[in-house]
DNA sequence: TATGTTAATGAAAAGGTATTCATAATTTAG
DNA sequence: CTAAATTATGAATACCTTTTCATTAACATA
């Protein structure tokens, strides 16, 4: 079917200023020499024909499209990465960048999308905890496409990434515990591949192992529900664990609500309880959870800059950056003398 | 700057595989005749050089962009839109569509990024919960260039749009809290300008308008911390409500927050809350809100449908829908006897 | 074998812009 | 007032495809 669109192009609207295409194009693009009259003359055609450039038609003469791909996941059950997506989208948009979106799953295979991706000629991507494969890396390299990860790393991939400490968080997260006089911690991870899980248990473990401190182990597949199951099966064992440290936050609220209203616990005086994230629940009154807060906006900031830094100039070596998170001290964990709720412990004390 | 993008052309593969360019392009778009060798060598060639096709030049030919718009508001305060967000991205996805993605505020005018769009030659764009001005949906019409929106409409504009039933749902609410003997129900308001808003609060007082029962009002522009603080200056006077109906469930939830720790209530007992959408947080135990669900799905897949249909068809007339919510029996509000928690109340009784 | 049909191919044009280059108009310097 | 320098303009080209059109090859029919 032949789809007719009725556009104007810059043809019509010298045909009617009675001036060349090559002026309409000047007046357009703020390059090169026009007299003011001209100028006038175009903006006036222009806008008695309702013209606008064709981004199509001048990306493919410039070389130069200003969009950039963003592939995220996880986007719907963690209201930590829905700001993400917000402040990323709306940073991009200040800076003159259109977003092409992309949402997967943890799971899916971003091989698939990135073909479409090159086909729409995006100047980079950005991609959040989605997994790029190396051979794609290779790929995006191979055409000169930039590609900045948050909170994902390959290791000897070619890529800039940033992520929070969450080995570092781990270790807070552990040092607070044993502070407090627990004695039998657990850890409740996320899905077992992805590597923010890892590091925070990872950290949590070497100083729990450091103090010879064994803990309970559970999965909870980073979603409320699963994580709920699991604290009842975690809680309801004969020797139950006094504080339970959750991969995200949404998981510790399920943790939360399982102990709460499922056992009828009192938090923290029967169990700790702690997360990861800082979402915006996390300091609402009914939960009021002490967790490691991510530096969202830091995150954010640089993975912008570099990806549009490495677009401008191709040849920079990709940036790497591990940024540092802090503990938030609320109400859902016993805290050591000293400390009272408010508090907010960053990680180079 | 001049960017050298190391970009293959067809004319490259052509030459390798020995063929002409025009065979190059038929091997790749399916279109036309073309021998199984030829396509071979095309592909085998194309796979060497790492060929892919530009899609700025093909949309410049076919006019065609396979590209839509997404401008969405409120997507970091409500669930219920990240979620919208979503399914959206993700069914645009699986039929061939790619998107470009707008995130603003609620008041931001969309007439900003109006021009964007164009200019990127989407085929169509998809509006939620932001505001389009009557003139810049004249400039979309101008431009063939279909527009739908979710849970917005405004007069006399030629768009596609699908809402929940905001003005039944309200109904709903006050005939349930009649039913169970409330004296003094409350509204709480989203932001005044917002139809959602609106129409929610007309349904509800047209109902105990016709009971002769009054109630109170206040307004919390949809966040949790000023649902909160309102829920408190209800609560807190002398003569206090005995229902409070959110405009929606963020609120709602603030709400309760607010009644339970804040002033100590008991909820349903004391006061009962009732919000609006079924966001996943209202299903869980620490709240396990009374709510009016929204059809989500029926909105998602019919606006989506629509827009494509009216890209193919761009004659065809714009098609409207209020899709019926589900009033969501839970424990946050006292109920009639002969319900109880888990049914689920459709709308057309 | 000759003829008519269909399939496959390549050359060329078109899509809408930015940009180069040569020319014309204008300003500045001498 | 002329020469030189600068600025403004238009014609033509390039960007990378898809698609039309004409031509050739392959094939079937009589």
């Amino acid at each position: 079917m032949k789809h007719s669109r009725n556009s104007v192009t810059s043809i019509e609207v010298a045909k009617l200023a009675g001036v060349s295409q090559s002026s309409v194009s000047r007046a357009f693009s703020h390059e090169g020499p026009v007299s003011v009259k001209t100028r006038r003359k175009v903006l006036d055609a222009a806008r008695k024909l309702g013209y606008q450039p064709n981004a199509m038609a001048r990306s493919l003469i410039t070389r130069r499209t200003s969009m950039v791909g963003m592939v995220i996941a996880n986007v719907h059950n963690n209201p930590f990465y829905t700001e993400v997506l917000d402040l990323l989208s709306r940073k991009f948009q200040k800076l003159g960048q259109k977003v092409m979106l992309f949402i997967v799953n943890r799971d899916q295979n971003l091989d698939d999308i990135l073909p479409q991706l090159l086909e729409y000629q995006v100047e980079g991507i950005l991609v959040i905890v989605a997994t790029l494969s190396s051979s794609m890396a290779k790929e995006c390299e191979r055409w000169e496409r930039p590609v900045a990860m948050i909170n994902r790393y390959v290791p000897g991939v070619h890529a800039s990434w940033f992520c929070c400490a969450n080995y570092e968080g781990g270790k807070m997260v552990a040092k607070l515990l044993l502070d407090s006089n627990h004695q039998r911690p657990a850890f409740l991870a996320g899905s077992e591949d992805t590597t923010t899980s890892i590091d925070r248990e990872r950290g949590f473990m070497e100083i729990l192992n450091q103090e010879k401190v064994e803990a309970l182990r559970e999965i909870g597949e980073y979603t409320y529900q699963d994580a709920y199951d699991a604290a009842i099966r975690l809680l309801d064992r004969k020797d139950p664990p006094d504080a339970i440290f959750c991969a995200n936050d949404i998981m510790a609220l399920g943790v939360m609500d399982a102990a709460k209203n499922g056992l009828g616990l009192k938090i923290p005086e029967e169990v700790s309880i702690i997360g990861f994230d800082d979402i915006p629940m996390s300091s609402w009154s009914s939960y009021s959870l002490t967790t490691v807060r991510q530096p969202i906006q830091r995150m954010v900031d640089a993975s912008v800059e570099e990806l549009l830094n490495r677009i401008e100039n191709p040849e920079r070596e990709p940036l790497q950056e591990v940024i540092p998170g802090e503990l938030v001290i609320r109400g859902s964990a016993r805290m050591p003398d000293g400390l009272s709720p408010g508090w907010i412990i960053s990680q180079d004390r």
